[in-house]
DNA sequence: TTTCTATCCGTTTTT
DNA sequence: CGGATAGAAA
């Protein structure tokens, strides 16, 4: 039955009943099992609709969903599964009721939490304001204190000790934050989590919702917090026919509260739990995992294992010294047009980083020349502001209620500013016909107000609910005077424009774009999932992050070098435990980028980079230092550049060493 | 009240 | 350098 599967593989697959642990080494057929148990349940007669998937990202949940789809056809549809958030969203849309949540409510992402926090840090009082953080951090703060389930006070002391004495003013607008979506049916990502909780733990639904998922399976369990290993033990029920699958060594999500004693002490919760390891790796060559076994074995706690593999040999990973980044960029696209020369497609081609940023010099070089790629992670398409602002307009028609948008779609309008915004929205609360009650309060102002063009935009999309397409088509018909205005590389965000139309064309319910484009928003106006013209043919760049469950034939890292890999925060002063916890997950990331390669592996480090105030000296990374020279080939980037190309250019000021 | 200008401060990763 | 924020000017 599973041909397929090497032995542990099939005993893993083969389980129906009761809890299953399944620690995965990076490469080893973690999914792959995962889909041929599913299969075998659903062959065996068990019912598509009684099993639930749940993922900890968007992408590993978009790859189980295609690959499920390959081996059983059609029935695959109606296995229920997505990320927890997403999973969330929509059970609160079904059951929400029973916790006074309408099923209009709206998800607010990051940038809008941040927002609301600006907006409450403003409204306090001079003294109260004195000393505080801005928003971002604040928000940062509140969100650490809710997924780990710790109050406010133990975040600042322990993590932001120099915010310790305005504790109290922070505490206040964690409090008056709460209260102000409480009172406008707004959830932010994690409230979906918490809100889920509190309606699994209702008797009620409990009972309906036990009752039709029978089998739980939780890939990616390393990364999951709290409260998601509570989600999951209330979803598997008493029937415990749970499997949780995952890699600590992979653990990466820390910031965002992931807690990998989830999976360590899984056996703790089910005492009966059957425990399956995956060594062997199919993905990469013996010499690449020569490199991760050495990463392995540098984490300072972890199941023990060790990957292995048939295939031997294979090419040493490079280690790549470049004098800078920019000669870094001249380095990678040279050796990936070679590449390209001898047969490897660009799809087969990945470069990985840690931080965004880090591929801007990248990414010149490679329009300089003319190398198509897509790039993943970073900044989100769908939080950039001029999309922000066209979305508002829908958020405002979809529930009036939402004076975030509200305010944001007044603000647009000349002469009206936050206070008069406020005002507005304040006698507009309550009206159903949002275009008929702006006309009204304009001809009150006696025309100084021009808020004519929006009261007829309003009243022009209302008839077309349901074809929230249309709405948006209007929206941005509307936008585009502002935007010219408000920017002036508009050309560009008006493309972007076009390209959210594009995307939205083939939703039927405003509320189904809307949270879509709240919980899975695309990361770029070119992802692959929503726009499928430019699906092949291109190099990928992706944060390291982003990465995780992918592979490629060859690797990039770049920026390996102290600072970027592990990154530290230079100012940031932690206790020697902390430290050393946050550079064990710097290791694990690393550890991801390395495993991703199946066939060749390029490490490069430059010996200085560019930073706001000009260059400074950096020195490879302390995990290639702690590993044996034997493991990789050293090479310098100026000796495989052609001649020309690799005369060093001047540069402007003499580099400074860098300090931590 | 809005909008313009000066100052301060900070590396990130994602749902 | 660039974005958020506070304070000044319109």
């Amino acid at each position: 039955m599973f041909a397929e599967l090497n032995q542990a593989q099939a005993e893993a697959a083969g389980i129906v009943e009761g809890p299953v642990l399944v620690i995965a080494g990076a490469g080893t057929g973690k999914t792959r099992t995962l889909i041929h148990r599913l299969v075998s349940l659903v062959n065996a007669g068990i019912s598509p609709q009684s099993i639930l998937l749940l993922t900890f990202t968007r992408r590993a949940a978009q790859e189980m969903i295609n690959r499920t789809a390959e081996l059983l056809g059609s029935s695959a549809n109606r296995i229920e599964g997505g990320t927890f958030h997403s999973t969330a969203n929509s059970m609160l849309r079904r059951y929400g009721a029973i916790l006074d949540l309408q099923p209009n409510f709206v998800v607010l992402d990051q940038g809008d939490s941040i927002e609301i926090i600006g907006n409450l840090r403003s409204e306090l009082n001079k003294k109260q304001r004195d000393g505080l953080p801005r928003a971002d951090t604040i928000c940062k703060i509140i969100g650490k204190s809710r997924n780990r389930l710790v109050s406010i006070r133990d975040v600042v002391q322990q993590e932001f000790f120099q915010f310790d004495e305005v504790g109290g003013a922070i505490e206040k607008i964690a409090r008056d934050y709460s209260g102000y979506k409480t009172s406008r049916q707004l959830l932010d990502f994690d409230d979906l989590l918490i809100y889920f909780l509190r309606l699994l733990e209702n008797e009620r639904v409990h009972q309906r919702i036990g009752e039709r998922y029978r089998f739980v399976m939780v890939d990616e369990y390393q990364d999951t917090n709290i409260l998601q290993a509570r989600l999951t033990d209330l979803l598997a029920g008493r029937s415990r026919n749970v499997m949780v699958v995952g890699d600590d060594a992979q653990s990466v999500y820390a910031f965002r509260g992931a807690y990998p004693k989830n999976l360590l002490e899984f056996h703790q919760h089910y005492p009966n739990v059957r425990k399956v390891t995956l060594e062997q790796n199919y993905r990469s060559s013996q010499a690449i995992l020569n490199v991760s076994n050495s990463l392995l074995l540098q984490m300072s706690q972890a199941f023990r294992k060790r990957l292995f593999t048939t295939r031997t040999g294979g090419d040493k990973p490079r280690l790549v010294e470049a004098y800078n980044d920019e000669e870094q960029a001249r380095f990678i696209v040279h050796q990936i047009k070679q590449s390209q020369d001898r047969g490897t497609p660009l799809p087969e081609i990945a470069v990985l980083f840690r931080a965004s940023f880090h591929a801007f010099a990248l990414e010149l070089e490679l329009n300089r020349n003319q190398i198509a790629y897509v790039k993943y992670g970073g900044f989100k398409f769908s939080e950039t502001t001029h999309i922000k602002d066209v979305l508002a307009h829908l958020r405002v028609l979809h529930n009036a209620d939402d004076d975030l948008s509200f305010v944001r779609v007044l603000k647009m309008r000349q002469g009206i500013g936050a206070v008069r915004a406020r005002r507005i929205c304040e006698q507009i609360a309550g009206r159903e016909d949002v275009g008929t009650a702006l006309k009204e309060i304009a001809k009150d102002a006696n025309g100084q107000l021009d808020i004519f063009p929006l009261a007829d935009l309003m009243t022009a999309m209302v008839p077309l609910v349901k074809r929230p397409g249309e709405c948006l088509r209007l929206a941005v018909e509307y936008y585009g005077p502002v935007l010219q205005r408000k920017f002036d590389d508009w050309p560009k965000r008006q493309r972007d424009l076009d390209q959210l139309l594009a995307m939205c064309q083939s939703y039927r319910s405003l509320d189904s774009l809307l949270s879509d484009l709240a919980i899975a928003p695309p990361n770029t106006a070119h992802d692959r999932n929503l726009v499928d013209d430019d699906a092949g043919g291109k190099l990928i760049l992706s944060t390291m992050h982003s990465a995780k469950g992918l592979e490629w034939q060859v690797v990039f890292v770049l920026n390996v070098h102290d600072g970027a890999i592990p990154m530290i925060h230079e100012h940031q002063v932690l206790e020697d435990t902390q430290m050393a916890e946050r550079i064990d997950e710097e290791l694990r990331l690393f550890y991801v980028a390395a495993t991703r390669a199946k066939d060749e592996l390029y490490l490069i480090a430059p010996k200085t980079i560019q930073r706001n105030y000009g260059p400074v000296i950096v020195a490879p990374s302390r995990f290639i230092q702690n590993m044996s020279p034997e493991l990789y080939q050293f090479v310098r980037a100026a000796d495989v550049l052609p001649p020309d190309e690799s005369s060093s250019r001047s540069h402007p000021r003499r580099p400074r060493r860098y300090q931590f």
